[in-house]
RNA sequence: GCGCCCGUAGCUCAGUUGGAUAGAGUACCUGGCUACGAACCAGGCGGUCGGAGGUUCGAAUCCUUCCGGGCGCGCCA
């Protein structure tokens, strides 16, 4: 509708260009909002504020003017002139009624677009070290990152989705080291902890499975393990040395077990994880395209070959034994390491490798879809791309802030290394996971969450998802009605009667719904699910006032089944847009 | 110190590319079930859009500056 009513205004615009009513050189950039105000329409055009300062003339003449010109349409019912001087669009009845006819004429795909409409998208998200199970930090780019991917796909564009796995560097290592001393523990032994180990209990159950693998094969006396170490923190307040300790316990776990029995601690503990993590994910109705493992650029040479594109550039030197990229050259604020002194690529160098890849697995857009916290990856990943010789402004990124838990008006607080956190399992078992969902993107991803668990639990009018949720239940249930009252559906009667539909609250809902598209249009363009979010509460608010203020089982056979056809339809969009953020729609709550 | 994000009703937040009288939910107050589900609806109360300048027909929105909050600045991952 809006893209009809801009039409006839370009229309205006030709015929007054031509008779040199306007001058022909002039090109406004007009907009097409909804106003607030009913009296002000269904759509409403600032054309002729925009022109009347280029054209020198009151907004209010060059409205007359605008109007005088437009060609008629079923869809537009009047126009009229208001205020400083937009362009004020009444739909027509005829217009609105077509939009019930649209949405049951496709129910599973009303207001979406074709794939491939739009441009190939490759969006990764959530990226989570697999060295503990999710926390509910995690959920939230989980949640808007899947959110994000549905969006993009109604809107047109075909999108991948990835998990990139960190297998490789030092973290694994000390997850491998923490999992051993457990495994040692539950061999009998009484080795001390280190500060830096990971202490969560999940570490026990991966320590029982290398140990029901490999029984006490990879046992070492204490002793042994721990002779000659660097002092931890905890052991020696003046010289000890949490990171150095760790390190150097990792050298002699690799040194006592040998490749293959360190191995299997490392490999253990990543499988475990890793299927732990995916399965929670799934549950929670998150699902990827593809998991790409960082060990593989490296096995596969892509690393290598990454480098020596950035050094074909020019964009590499040496200094102090390392390699380093040049990328303050390239809008960085400082030069990245690429190979350590010791010979060791860095994590960086592993991220240009995986982006390379992906430039040229995907021909459109690349969204990384970060955490708050790593917004100082942007310039370095841009600056990547220059070295690379790629186009920087195909890598787009959406940062996600934290999320904040409350119990009540109390702060829940979390600490990975401790183990002293909230899982986005524990999350999900307490407050379900169509609240989850909808929490997580209720507000805009650029926005602090504070995220009230006893709010997502409670069952009442207070909790927004139950709201949406029960429009829809409701008018299954209206369906359900229709048995016991000796009453049938009979949508072709409906759709000839629906002229009997113009009752203020149907106009409304009619209105609503033909805007579908365009709220998952400007949805994707902002990557912003919250917009659909606070589409569906509207529209489930605007179904409930209609459902108190007339019934739709009436007597009338016409009015009754149009008025069905209608609720049918509400039905149907509440349905497409909670499956657009994960949540579930039930028939029965 | 430098960089990124944020500041809107008591609370949690929307506010599109700069548009009309700044909107929801919640809390609080008043009404509505012998009605297709009251997990609902109708109405009311509630604002110096952090402060101050500037840009213009028009600013919560853009610019400058100050105040307040979050995050980031490793040959860590």
């Amino acid at each position: 509708m809006r893209a009809h009513i801009e039409e006839l205004i370009n229309q205006a615009l030709g015929y007054l260009k031509r008779s040199d009513e306007l001058p022909r050189d002039i090109d406004p950039a007009f907009q097409i909002d909804y106003p607030r105000e009913r009296e002000h329409g269904d759509y409403a055009c600032n054309i002729a504020l925009v022109l009347a300062r280029a054209v020198g003339r009151k907004p209010r003449d060059i409205a007359a003017m605008i109007v005088d010109r437009l060609p008629a349409s079923k869809r537009v019912e009047k126009v009229e002139i208001a205020g400083p001087g937009f362009l004020n669009f009444f739909a027509s009845d005829h217009h609105l009624r077509s939009v019930v006819r649209e949405v049951l004429g496709d129910p599973g795909h009303y207001g979406h677009q074709p794939a491939g409409a739009r441009e190939d998208v490759l969006a990764e998200f959530v990226s989570a070290n697999p060295t503990g199970p999710l926390h509910v930090g995690h959920g939230r780019g989980a949640a808007y990152g899947a959110s994000v991917s549905s969006i993009l796909e109604a809107a047109g564009h075909r999108v991948q989705r990835e998990y990139y796995i960190n297998d490789h560097g030092r973290q694994m290592d000390i997850l491998a080291v923490s999992v051993w001393l457990r495994y040692l523990e539950l061999c009998g032994d009484n080795p001390r902890f280190p500060d830096n180990g990971y202490r969560g209990d999940y570490i026990y159950e991966i320590a029982r499975s290398v140990r029901s693998r490999h029984g006490d094969d990879l046992r070492h006396p204490v002793r042994v393990v721990f002779e000659d170490l660097p002092p931890d923190a905890s052991q020696d307040p003046e010289h000890g040395d949490k990171e150095s300790h760790i390190d150097a316990l990792v050298a002699r776990a690799r040194e006592l077990l040998g490749d293959s029995g360190y191995e299997a601690c490392f490999q253990t503990a990543l499988q475990v994880m890793l299927e732990d993590i995916r399965e929670d994910l799934e549950e929670f109705g998150v699902v990827f395209d593809r998991w790409f493992s960082e060990r593989e650029l490296e096995s596969s040479g892509a690393l290598e070959r990454a480098l020596e594109r950035l050094e074909r550039g020019g964009w590499i030197y040496t200094e102090n034994g390392a390699r380093w990229f040049k990328s303050s050259e390239l809008g960085d604020d400082k030069d990245r390491v690429v190979v350590r002194e010791n010979g060791r690529t860095t994590y960086f160098a592993s991220d240009v490798a995986y982006l390379l890849n992906k430039l040229e697995r995907c021909p459109g857009t690349l969204i990384y879809i970060f955490g708050a916290d790593h917004h100082g990856y942007v310039p370095r990943l841009k600056a990547a791309a220059r070295g690379l010789g790629e186009d920087p402004e195909r890598l787009e990124f959406q940062l996600v802030q934290f999320a904040v838990l409350y119990r009540g008006s109390q702060k829940v607080q979390m600490s990975t290394r401790s183990g002293q956190f909230t899982t986005l399992r524990e999350l999900r078992d307490e407050v379900g996971t169509d609240a989850a969902r909808y929490f997580y993107i209720m507000r805009s991803h650029d926005q602090h969450l504070d995220f009230d668990l006893e709010l997502a639990k409670s069952r009442a009018n207070e909790n927004p998802v139950f709201y949406i949720q029960y429009a829809h239940a409701r008018i299954h249930s209206i369906f359900r009605q229709l048995d016991g009252r000796g009453m049938k559906h009979n949508q072709a009667i409906g759709d000839a009667a629906l002229k009997r539909l113009g009752e203020e609250h149907e106009r409304a809902l009619m209105q609503a719904m033909g805007r579908w598209q365009e709220i998952i249009e400007s949805a994707a363009r902002r990557r912003s699910p919250h917009d659909i979010a606070h589409y569906l509460h509207h529209l489930a608010g605007l179904f409930h006032a209609y459902y108190n203020a007339a019934p739709v089982l009436v007597d009338d056979d016409d009015l009754r089944n149009a008025r069905l056809n209608l609720v049918l339809a509400v039905g149907h969009v509440l349905a497409g847009g909670l499956k657009l953020i994960g949540v579930n729609a039930p028939e029965q709550m």
